[in-house]
DNA sequence: GAGCTTGTTCGAGAATTGTCGAACAACGGT
DNA sequence: ACCGTTGTTCGACAATTCTCGAACAAGCTC
């Protein structure tokens, strides 16, 4: 079972905006934007392993992220030099935002 | 009944983000910032008129567009230096790329 | 004023999405 | 081998979103 880690000019733009409008998400690539490459479980933004769970594959698909297994966890990291290519300013723009606007 | 045109920084990015992340909008904006102002009514890509409605309202309503009443048409504009200047490179990020991906 | 054009608003239905608990799978340590 | 930890997957449910036709409002022209 491939982690299904698509070719980033595969997906739509819009799957891509999609998948960071979410602030679950968004606290998520923030997060790793940060910190570099993180476990699954070092995000804790208020919701069940379920929906985290849910919310990285989201990202995942959507070509932002990738995982690798280590262990009995998972690591991911920000594809951002793909995004940044292909995307130019759209991490930047997102991630510069203040938190809470 | 006023417009409701919110200043670009009250809204949450996530919400801009989600505006942009339909493709009727995007194909919207997208003419919008080819051809400057125009009417609501010129806007046609498979939808109908209360569809096109709801999703001039939803760009309104994240601060990507403004509207204005002209006769018995309503134009409306892209609010491209404010965009640009609260995230930079964002409408430029998403314009450019292929409409198709 | 009658009629046409242009848009918005109002339900309503279909589809998608976010959320959870429970069950499952894989790995590491004791 | 057992157990605990870490994640994923599977329904299920709630909420949101997209879509439409029909009704309505506002403005122009005759």
């Amino acid at each position: 079972m491939e982690p299904h880690e698509p070719d980033l000019t595969a997906v739509p733009v819009t799957a891509v905006l999609a998948a960071l409008a979410d602030d679950v998400r968004l606290q998520i690539v923030r997060a790793l934007a940060e910190g570099g490459e993180a476990a699954c479980g070092s995000f804790d933004f208020g919701v069940s392993k379920a929906t985290r769970s849910h919310h990285l594959k989201v990202l995942r698909e959507a070509g932002l992220t990738r995982t690798r297994a280590a262990g009995t966890s998972r690591l991911v990291r920000l594809r951002r030099d793909e995004v940044d290519k292909l995307y130019p300013g759209l991490l930047d723009a997102v991630l510069t935002s203040r938190p809470q606007a």
